[in-house]
DNA sequence: CAAATTTTTGACCGGATGGACAAACGTTAG
DNA sequence: CTAACGTTTGTCCATCCGGTCAAAAATTTG
């Protein structure tokens, strides 16, 4: 189904990340139609044409974006599985969705903007993968309720609340900034996130028949 | 500084309405370089020339929505105060919240829109309005901790996270929806997600010497 | 080195888009 | 009724933007 494996020479390799990488600048900041070829050129340090060269479609510059995304996106989820003590798998996923809301911050910009918009590109992602994926972590969860492990809630809730709450840091993160001022909203700002996401979820899941 | 009070017409009056509903809709969901002129005037049912008799830029069009919006966005937290009892006050904060999430979901989209987008608009009201409001419901916040009404925690993310969890409900709705499917994710998702997070904050929130 | 291939560029095209303008049309007050 | 004022529209323009193309420049290959 897909096209055959591109060959590429080095020059291509390389070109074509350097484009990305300009491209996830653009469009991170200025949606995809917000974004012009030429912004993305410059960036990456090349003419228009030459860019086309490389990508013959401004769609595809962000197909491949999307993709590239979608597949480190939703590598925190994957790795909740229930092995390990319930609290401690959580707080995990918690922390690593808050890291990389540190570190990939336009990539979760780029993942906003698309859904702010209907999400018209990636629509069938969302109700194929994604929602089998969920809906296997809520199976998980669900059982740790069972066993009386974590208090009864909504799961599906209680992951929708862990994404908003941790990607809120990379997308609203110059409200959040502009919030906390020069002093709170320095380095420190996302340790003191983490510390208090853990609080509150961990604190609000711990079941109530064993003493805080 | 202000313009002096232009005098309008009845027609004035409600054409203007007329757009800035039809410019609220397309705002929201193209963002403001992915709208344009002809798009608004059709959604308006007028022309485009008589569109820019009303408004004579599409950044006029676009100014004035965002200035309404922050007027009745900030009335939840505005309404915050010390008066009652603190739990009380913050699930009401969290149920209007949730409430305008669900009743004014393009107002929220378009406030996400431009903070994505770095807040080139609107960035003296988050440093200068925003931060002060938000410093002052952090001090009656605060107070509430030192009296020990609520457990102690980072109040400024505790507001950040009210904030990312209920306009998560507008702003991500498509994938929200996506994910719970059409049973779940029908027009119930508002009550789940306003039980959950009553659990979530409260139970969280109530002081550990208090039995649950 | 020379031929073949890949990469880069300047010039160009067509359509979309924000906006101007004057003329036509409608409304209202005297 | 008519003059003044408010509203609407068709037409037009300049710019931007996505994308093409052919030819020049650079690189790889034999």
């Amino acid at each position: 189904m897909n096209a055959p494996a591109p060959r590429r020479t080095r020059i291509q390799q390389e070109k074509r990340e350097l484009i990305l990488e300009a491209a996830l600048e653009v469009f991170s900041t200025h949606g995809f139609r917000g974004a012009t070829i030429d912004q993305i050129a410059e960036a990456a340090g090349m003419s228009k044409p030459n860019l086309l060269y490389y990508f013959r479609r401004k769609e595809e510059i962000h197909e491949t974006l999307i993709q590239r995304l979608l597949d480190t996106w939703l590598g925190p989820l994957r790795e909740l599985d229930d092995v390990g003590d319930p609290l401690t798998e959580l707080r995990s996923y918690i922390r690593r969705k808050l890291e990389m809301a540190r570190d990939y911050p336009r990539e979760s910009r780029l993942f906003a903007n698309e859904i702010l918009q209907g999400a018209p590109r990636i629509m069938p992602l969302l109700e194929g993968e994604l929602k089998s994926l969920v809906e296997e972590k809520v199976a998980i969860i669900k059982g740790w309720m069972r066993a009386g492990k974590i208090v009864r809630t909504d799961p599906w809730h209680l992951i929708f609340s862990i994404w908003a709450t941790t990607q809120h840091y990379a997308d609203f993160d110059v409200q959040v900034r502009a919030v906390l001022g020069p002093d709170l909203g320095g380095d420190g700002r996302f340790e003191d996130a983490a510390r208090f996401l853990e609080q509150l979820f961990l604190d609000g899941l711990k079941p109530k028949n064993i003493a805080g």
